[in-house]
DNA sequence: AATATTCAAAATCTCGAAATTTTAGTGAAA
DNA sequence: TTTCACTAAAATTTCGAGATTTTGAATATT
C-alpha cells in the first residue's frame, strides 16, 4: 500500500534533478508529466513548472506541444561539456590562487579530505553505487573549493550547471558512474598543487582529470565499434 | 478602446525579456502578474511560466510568495557580466580564429557591415533610442559572430544569457544606452584583426571594448559622489 | 511620537478540469 | 504490401477559481 506523501515544489525538484545527474533516467527517454504527477501526488502545474526549470537548465529537452525529454547525449555533447568546464576551472583556479587566503586553503583541505576519506572507503570496499550520492556531493565540494576564490558569482553558478550536467551526460554504468581508481592519486596531486599556488601545474593535472572521462567513453566507443 | 489581442507563451517571453534588455523596466522594481496578465490577456499561469523562465536565465530574481523582482544591479554585479563576456568571446574568439573558414569571414564582414551602417546612421542622425533595437540586435550579432566558430554549442549558448544580462545591467539612460562614439572606431579595429587572425591584437581590443561601459560606469559613479 | 497589533485588500501559489494537440491503431485504397 | 486517411486515446498546454501568504493602512499600546 502506498502512502499518499505530499511533495513540494522545491523537494520534486531536487529529486528529480538527482535522479537525472546519477542516470536513472535513461538517456532519451520522455519524462511523462501525468505519471510524475501521480509519483508525487502533485498538481500538473507543479510538475510542468519543474520540468521548465529543469529544461531551461539543460537538465531536460522541451519540444513545444511534445513534453519533455533527457537529452541524448553525443560524442559532440560531450566533448562540448568537457572543454566548458576545463575553460571555468582553470579560470576559477586562476583566479583562486591569486585571491585565496587562509579560509580558502582551510575550505579547500576540508573538502579533499572529505572526498579522499570516501574515496578510499570506495576502493576499500568495491561499493562504488551504494556511495554514489556521497561521492557525487564530495566530488562536486572539492572542484567547487577549488574555484570557490575566483570571486565571481556568475563562474560559480555557470560551473554549477556544467557540472551537473556534465554528471548526467558522462556518468552512467558504463563508466562506472565516473569512479575511476586513478582520481584518487590525481585529486592528491591537484589539491597539493594548489596548496603550493603552482597554476602551471595545478590546471594541467585538473585538465587531463576532467579530460579522461571523455577519452575513456572514446576508448569505449572504438571497441564497441570494432 | 482596446483591441483584446492574444498573445502566446513565446510571445510573451520575447517581448518581457526584450523589454528588460531595452532598459524599458526600472532595476529593483517589481514585475506584478496580475497587470501583465491583463497586458497579455492571458492567464495566471501562462505569466508565471514566462517569469520562471526569466528567473532561471537571471533576468529577473525570483523570491517564493513574494514574486518576481527586476535585479538590482550593483558594482559587483557589473564586474562580474563584464569579466564573464570576457572570458568567453576571449576564448570563443581564439577558437574561432584556429577553426573559422570562408564562411565564417563571409559571416563576419556580414554582421560587421550592418553594424556599422547603423552605428554610421547613429552618429549622424543623433537618434539612439529609436535605433536601439536595430543597434542591439546588430552589436549583437557582431560579437556572436566573432566566436561562431568555436565549436562549442555551450559557450555559445551561455555567450548569448550572458550578453543579454551583460545589456539589462549596464544599459541605460545614463550610458546612452551602451552607445559610445568610441564603438565604431573600435568594432572595425576588432574586425580588422579578427580577419588578419591576429589574436593577441583582437583579443586585447575586445577586452577594452567591452571592459569600457565599466569604467566608464565607474567614473560616473565617482562624479556622483563628488 | 514611536512601536505593536489587527485586519482587510492584494498578490502569489496550487489545483483540477477544459481545450488543444499529438500519438497510435484500424481499416480502406492503390 | 505499402500508403494514406480517419478516429479514438493519450498527452500537453491553458485556463480560471480557490487556498494561502504577504502587504499596508488603520488602530491601539507603550
Amino acid at each position: 500500500m502506498t502512502t499518499a506523501t505530499k511533495y513540494s515544489s522545491s523537494e520534486i525538484y531536487s529529486d528529480i534533478k538527482s535522479k537525472l545527474t546519477i542516470g536513472k533516467f535513461l538517456q532519451g527517454s520522455k519524462l511523462r508529466a501525468e505519471r510524475l504527477r501521480l509519483n508525487y501526488n502533485c498538481s500538473a502545474s507543479t510538475i510542468r513548472e519543474v520540468m521548465l526549470k529543469l529544461s531551461c537548465e539543460g537538465h531536460l529537452e522541451a519540444v513545444e506541444q511534445k513534453g519533455f525529454r533527457v537529452p541524448m547525449g553525443t560524442s559532440e555533447s560531450r566533448t562540448d561539456l568537457v572543454r566548458m568546464r576545463v575553460l571555468l576551472e582553470k579560470e576559477g583556479l586562476k583566479l583562486s590562487l591569486e585571491n585565496g587566503k587562509l579560509d580558502w586553503e582551510a575550505e579547500l583541505a576540508a573538502s579533499y579530505h572529505k572526498l579522499a576519506h570516501i574515496e578510499n572507503v570506495i576502493q576499500q570496499s568495491g561499493r562504488i553505487v551504494s556511495n554514489m550520492l556521497f561521492w557525487n556531493e564530495a566530488e562536486y565540494s572539492f572542484h567547487k573549493a577549488l574555484i570557490s576564490a575566483c570571486e565571481s558569482k556568475l563562474l560559480l553558478e555557470t560551473h554549477y550547471n556544467i557540472y551537473n550536467r556534465f554528471r548526467q551526460q558522462l556518468i552512467s554504468d558504463d563508466t562506472n558512474y565516473g569512479f575511476d581508481i586513478r582520481n584518487i592519486a590525481e585529486h592528491k596531486a591537484i589539491f597539493d598543487a594548489a596548496i603550493k599556488r603552482n597554476y602551471p601545474l595545478c590546471s594541467s593535472i585538473l585538465e587531463s582529470h576532467i579530460d579522461k572521462d571523455l577519452s575513456h567513453r572514446s576508448k569505449l566507443q572504438k571497441v564497441a565499434a570494432a
